[in-house]
DNA sequence: GCTTAACATTGACCCGGATCAAGACCTTCT
DNA sequence: AGAAGGTCTTGATCCGGGTCAATGTTAAGC
């Protein structure tokens, strides 16, 4: 780190803040925003860093700003699920219950914008544009949640990973790092073995099933963690989404 | 049908009807409920009827006030997937959105408390105390979701069920029809067929399950739809919870 | 350079749940 | 009563993905 932890620099403040128009804040106005802003501060985790652990009394809500959380659930002999992928500016915490009913790990390094949970949670009793937006967030949260729900239920380990694939790289598009005309390019934010809990599978399947895709030149791989998309609509088909997907093609 | 669509009766006023304390308008007001009760109506569907089509504009929204409604997502190829059962007091809909991302159909005879979506959505706007129920029960939801990934994803077949049968019974034990003490019993509210759309199964192994079930002593069946549960410790073990779950016991 | 450890790939084999097929049970209709 | 159709159960077989095990790859540390 290149400054004190409480130290203001340029992308501490609000206005510069790159989750600015997505995050939680997103309908707040100008003296709202002030307000946050002596309520806020940032922390950095390492990858691997635990967040919260999943029945303990966690003191802060907040988006991230930068880096890739993970949500996950374990059961008491070790079988474990991810329940979701967090990106900035997405919200992280459980408003209106004092523990959340899931692990958050750092996946990458991370940096959360963060809010001690009650005054936060006082501050949105009182301020309807800050609750409007996090049941905006909510409502999109529960939309993917379902989606997933059918690739859980559903889909064949094929078609899970190129699904996975399909929503990182809506994500990198997003973020403006779109490549050329003729394919898109990204890396994976995540282990092979985060992939096999997040898409309810093993390691050697997970593994198994990228060698398939890329024999089948659905996929290039320059190395394990960077995947180019050759032709967009062979991904989509494998993954098995009605082509309505137009998101990025 | 007893009365006429748009007669008042007893049980259409809001200050006598069931589900006032825990649904979306369990935090308004006197007046504001003068308001909601302006805008509602009622309507009711047989099992098996489609309440709102995914991808299709739908122009209401609203609470289950009796029966179960079942939300599905459907492949191109016909795989479905139910992403949510909806009890008496759960909310309909999707707002802030033109199109719900899945199908809602009842299960059993359903009665629906709507309201036009527009007209609600702008109400919304004006009443936090409905914004605020409204986050409330969407974060329910999601964990519930959350809930359900973590069994599709890692739960054995056997495991499915059993806590299936768990919520079924605390849904249950919440509705006050409780039992003796040696054991609850209570009716499954759907078939075969849609707890294995529910339980990302297929019928035939969920009617093995519950064969397996039965002769493990862990259920008793009157008929395929009524279920006995004679020691809840049974369940829960072979639900693969941590037995936490006092809820009931 | 070598060692170590985390991450990833590949192969051989197995098993839980899907698929295919038959039949039982229960309403409702004629 | 008999027929018809929906629902549920059971059996035989198959296969996708899990499990177990070995090996390859890469980067960090000494």
């Amino acid at each position: 780190m290149q400054h004190a932890p409480n130290q203001l620099v340029a992308r501490d403040r609000c206005a510069t803040c790159p989750i600015r128009e997505r995050a939680v804040c997103t309908y707040s106005s100008e003296d709202e925003i002030a307000r946050l802003e002596q309520l806020k501060y940032y922390r950095t985790f390492a990858p691997g860093q635990e967040i919260a652990a999943a029945g303990e009394t966690t003191n802060f809500l907040g988006s991230v700003v930068e880096g890739v959380v993970a949500l996950s659930k374990t059961m008491a002999d070790g079988r474990r699920q991810m329940v979701g992928l967090m990106f900035p500016s997405d919200f992280i915490g459980r408003p209106m219950r004092e523990a959340p009913p899931y692990d958050a790990v750092a996946v990458t390094q991370v940096r959360l914008c963060m809010f001690p949970r009650q005054r936060f949670e006082a501050l949105l009793l009182q301020t309807p544009s800050l609750e409007r937006r996090l049941l905006e967030m909510m409502l999109d949260e529960l939309d993917a949640a379902r989606d997933w729900m059918l690739l859980l239920g559903r889909k064949t380990a094929r078609e899970k990973i190129a699904t996975f694939l399909l929503i990182i790289a809506r994500r990198v598009a997003l973020g403006g790092k779109r490549d050329g005309v003729d394919g898109l390019e990204f890396e994976l934010p995540i282990t092979r073995e985060a992939m096999a809990d997040y898409l309810g599978l093993t390691i050697e399947t997970v593994s198994r099933q990228f060698t398939n895709l890329r024999k089948d030149g659905v996929i290039v791989l320059r190395d394990a963690r960077h995947v180019r998309i050759p032709d967009f609509a062979a991904l989509l088909d494998a993954a098995g989404e009605d082509a309505d997907g137009g998101v990025i093609a």
